[in-house]
DNA sequence: AAATATAATGCAACCAAGTTGCTTAATTAA
DNA sequence: TTAATTAAGCAACTTGGTTGCATTATATTT
């Protein structure tokens, strides 16, 4: 599970998740690569990075789903989630560092936690 | 802005919200009443009573957009917005009585919260 | 109560995100 | 270098959601 191959297509993905800091929508991942890549190959290999634990994914504010590279979080042991933010102007989508202790329920078995926090980032104030 | 007719497709609408105590995502609204009323006027309603501060929406874990109906939440003064929990088991998604306050972001303004739990429920324990 | 203005519904067509099955091509291991 | 196997490409499809426009229902006015 998740032993992924070094194809030129996986080291497109790659170098992009390196040099971008942001978090990117496949959507717009699958536009940018359109012509270079097919849309079912970007689907297939971020699922395979996320197994890999090379990249983290959540669910935006309008239901698009947003990856972005994991970076000391540690995806699979889910008690160090950290928010994500949205800006309702440009759009933009970024982790926040800050860490989040998940809340307890009463009767329910919490195990992952999304926090997305919507707003206005400093470049669009 | 909001205001709205007493249409026959409305009450159907507000009858399922007031007997119904979890959320339900736009999906089954419309499957559930396919026949009896257009797929886009569920939408529009939806729309309209979010307007009116009757319901309030949310996405789940897989993207898809959740109501639910609004008891004293107040939804416009969005500060004392609460947690929805999702069973990954059952697919229930209720919302949670503990109030939570929106944490501080230095240079972002943030304005709602989208805070998703995800786990299992009680009766799927 | 009838007429009018206006809001809401239905319908069909559409768009975009995401998925599936299958064939072909590219890695990696032998 | 060949063989085993994973990954990419393609096309077709599914599903959630939207749009424009014609028709119908609700409120309002007289």
């Amino acid at each position: 599970m998740g032993v992924t191959r070094q194809t030129k297509q996986v080291k497109t993905l790659l170098d992009i998740f390196n040099t971008e800091n942001n978090a990117i929508s496949v959507a717009d991942l699958v536009k940018k690569l359109s012509g270079q890549m097919n849309k079912t190959t970007v689907y297939r290999i971020l699922d395979r990075l996320m197994e890999d634990g090379i990249v983290h994914s959540f669910v935006g504010k309008n239901g698009l789903k947003w990856y972005a590279k994991c970076q000391g979080c540690s995806c699979d042991a889910h008690f160090d989630v950290h928010p994500h933010f949205q800006c309702k102007v440009c759009g933009e989508v970024s982790c926040l560092t800050s860490s989040f202790k998940i809340p307890e329920v009463k009767g329910y078995k919490v195990d992952a936690v999304n926090l997305l926090l919507v707003g206005t980032c400093s470049d669009c104030l």
